[in-house]
DNA sequence: CTCCCGATAT
DNA sequence: ATATCAGGAG
């Protein structure tokens, strides 16, 4: 089958599977958004949603997390991990947008990225979700999907980004990451994959080595 | 490449 | 005990 072809049945099957998806990430704003998503790396949504209600209770806007003891930041977000460098990130983040950006979160890819601890992941979820701006966004459930899928023939994410952006259109850059994120959740896991219970089984190649 | 790092599932 | 969780920086 042609991989284009291949590509758009995966695509309709996950489109009916999951309609409507969102992240998971609870937020009020752009900025809520930005810092909810540094924290989610090697986090689960659900760990991030606990520390934010409170934290944004505490400290609302970039003015509040740049002036902050970065300890008191440290504290608020300990469980998430990486909390350290987390609370850093965040707090020159933060100071980044007040001083360069007039106290908003840019909208495009570069000046997102220049901000630290935001990368190209992390860029596209806060473009996507919070301005509706395209983007293809590779997290691990990503990359591993499109490898397994192999819809990407690469390990670099940025390589699977461009990957996915010559296949799918530009329009369902965002859905189509959720419902790759959505389908990684409840099937193809990285730990014992529910491959038995894979509505695109057919259209795969990737057996599961510990069944 | 290594380091950062707590919570959870298996 | 170990792998994994919507990664990024040095």
């Amino acid at each position: 089958m042609k991989t284009s072809a291949r590509t758009e049945k995966i695509r309709k099957i996950l489109r009916t599977r999951y309609t409507d998806v969102k992240t998971q990430l609870e937020y009020n704003n752009p900025f809520e958004l930005l810092v909810a998503t540094i924290l989610s790396a090697q986090c689960t949504d659900k760990q991030v949603n606990k520390v934010t209600d409170n934290l944004f209770r505490k400290l609302k806007t970039p003015h509040d997390f740049a002036t902050a003891p970065v300890e008191i930041i440290e504290k608020l977000i300990k469980s998430t991990g990486y909390f350290r460098n987390k609370a850093k990130n965040i707090q020159n983040c933060s100071r980044s947008i007040v001083e360069n950006y007039e106290g908003r979160v840019p909208k495009n890819l570069e000046d997102l990225t220049k901000l630290p601890g935001v990368g190209r992941k992390t860029a596209n979820v806060v473009l996507g979700a919070a301005f509706g701006i395209p983007g293809i966004v590779v997290d691990t459930h990503v990359s591993r999907i499109a490898q397994r899928l192999n819809l990407s023939d690469n390990k670099d994410p940025v390589k699977i980004e461009f990957d996915l952006m010559k296949i799918i259109p530009e329009k369902e850059w965002n859905d189509f990451c959720l419902h790759l994120i959505y389908f990684g959740r409840e099937i193809c896991r990285a730990r014992k994959p529910l491959c038995n219970d894979c509505p695109v089984t057919k259209l795969c190649d990737y057996k599961d080595k510990t069944m």
